[in-house]
DNA sequence: GCCACTATCGGCAATCTGCCAGTAGTAATC
DNA sequence: GATTACTACTGGCAGATTGCCGATAGTGGC
C-alpha cells in the first residue's frame, strides 16, 4: 500500500496506538510481541510506530502510565463516619464494590505492581502506590503522621497485602465477600490502632518493649 | 579461536553459566542484554549457551529458579516458645537477622516476588511463597487451618506484606530495628489472633456478622 | 588403542529493531 | 483559490540479535 491511511489528530492516533498495544500487552509477554505485531494490532506502519514512540519500551511504559492513570480507577475511597473502625468497614465494602465492578481493568492494573526490578516502571507504580497510601492515610485517620517514614512504609505494607489478597480472592475459587473484607479490614485496623501508635510513639520517645 | 576452551562436566558448566548469568542479569533488564553479552559474562561461547539453554528465556528462568532455591534462603525459621506471640516474636527476630546477614542476596530473591505477569515465572514463585506460607503456619501454630482457602489467601497476603516492608526498610534511610519488628510481629499476630479464627469459624457455622 | 559420546565452537538464515528519506493530507496565509 | 509550511504516515535499509546446525576435539568405556 503506497497510499498512506487516513490522517487523525497526533493525540488520537497516540491514543489508539497505546490502547491497542494495551490490548496486546494483556495477554503477551513483552518480549513474545514483535513492533510489527504491535503495528498490525494498532492498524498502522511500524514507521508510524517509531513516530510516536520510538523505541518499543517507550510505548510499554505509555501503556503502563495509561493503565494507573485511568480516572475513577478502583481505589479505596473515604466515607464519612464517625469512628476509624466505621470508616474502615466502610472504605473496605466500597473498596470491594469497586474491585468486583471493574474486575478486569483492577486486575490488569495490579498485574503490575509488585514489578520492582524495572526502575522506570516501578517509578511509574510508585507514583499510583502513593496516591493509595495518602488515601488509607486519610480514611484511616492518619494525617497527623501522614508523613512519618515508619508510617509509609506500614502502608505501603499494607498495599501490598491488600493488592495480593484482593488478587487471589478474584482468581481463586469463588469465596465469601465477608473473607476478603475480614482481612482487609482486621488488618488495616491492627496497623491503624496497634502498630502505628507505637512506632511513632517509639521514635518519640526511644525505643519500648517488643 | 578454533580451538574448545576446556572441556568440563556438564554439571559443573551449567552451574557456572547461571551463575554468571545471575549477576548479569541482577543489573541489566532480560530485554538489555544480550545473548552474546551473557556468552561473553559466561566465559564460553554462544553456541555452548544454546546448548545448554535453548533459548535465552530458558536461561533467564533457570537463574530465578536458582535464586528461590539457595538452601538457607532467608525464611521465617521455627523456634521453640510456648505461646504463640512468644513464637512469632522470636522467629521476626531470627528472620530480621537472616535478612540484614544475607542482605544482597535476599534483595535479589525479592525483587523478583511479585512478577506476576509471567505465567512460567510466577509459577516458579509461587513456590518459594509456598514453603514460606507453610513455614508461618507452623511458627504460628496453625496446623490444623493450613490448608484453609482463606488462611493461604491471609498468609499469601502477609508475606507481599513482610517482602514490600522489609524491602523498604532495607533500602530507605536507616530506621530502627525494632519498627520493622513491630510491622511483622504485630501484623501477623493480628491475623493469627483475630483473623484467621474469624475466618475458619465463620466457614465453619454459616456466615457471621462483618 | 579404538570408538561412541558430547562439550564446545563458529557461522548461517531468519527476524527484529531503530532509523531515515520520501510522500501526501491539512491548515494557514496571501 | 493557489502557494507554502507542517507533519502524519509509509516503505525500506543497516545493524544487531536470536535460534539452530554442522564441525571439531576432549573423555570415558570396551
Amino acid at each position: 500500500m503506497a497510499t498512506p491511511r487516513v490522517r487523525m489528530q497526533a493525540d488520537r492516533r497516540r491514543d489508539l496506538i497505546v490502547a491497542a498495544a494495551a490490548r496486546v500487552f494483556a495477554e503477551r509477554r513483552y518480549d513474545d510481541v514483535s513492533t510489527t505485531e504491535l503495528a498490525r494490532a494498532c492498524g498502522v506502519s511500524r514507521g508510524l510506530l517509531s513516530h510516536y514512540f520510538p523505541t518499543k519500551r517507550d510505548l510499554y511504559l505509555a501503556v503502563i502510565g495509561r493503565l494507573v492513570d485511568v480516572p475513577r480507577l478502583p481505589m479505596p475511597a473515604y466515607v464519612e463516619g464517625a469512628t476509624v473502625e466505621d470508616r474502615i468497614g466502610r472504605s473496605v465494602a466500597e473498596w470491594v464494590d469497586m474491585v468486583v465492578a471493574r474486575k478486569d481493568a483492577w486486575l490488569a492494573v495490579s498485574g503490575f505492581l509488585g514489578e520492582s526490578r524495572d526502575e522506570e516502571i516501578s517509578a511509574i507504580l510508585e507514583d499510583y502506590i502513593e496516591r493509595m497510601v495518602d488515601q488509607i492515610c486519610e480514611l484511616a485517620g492518619l494525617h497527623a503522621v501522614r508523613e512519618h517514614p515508619a508510617v509509609r512504609t506500614a502502608l505501603h505494607g499494607y498495599s501490598a497485602f491488600a493488592t495480593t489478597v484482593t488478587r487471589r480472592w478474584l482468581l481463586g475459587a469463588p469465596a465469601p465477600r465477608e473473607h476478603l473484607e475480614r482481612l482487609l479490614g482486621d488488618t488495616l485496623l491492627s496497623l491503624v490502632r496497634v502498630t502505628v501508635p507505637a512506632l511513632t510513639e517509639e521514635s518519640a520517645s526511644g525505643p519500648a518493649i517488643v
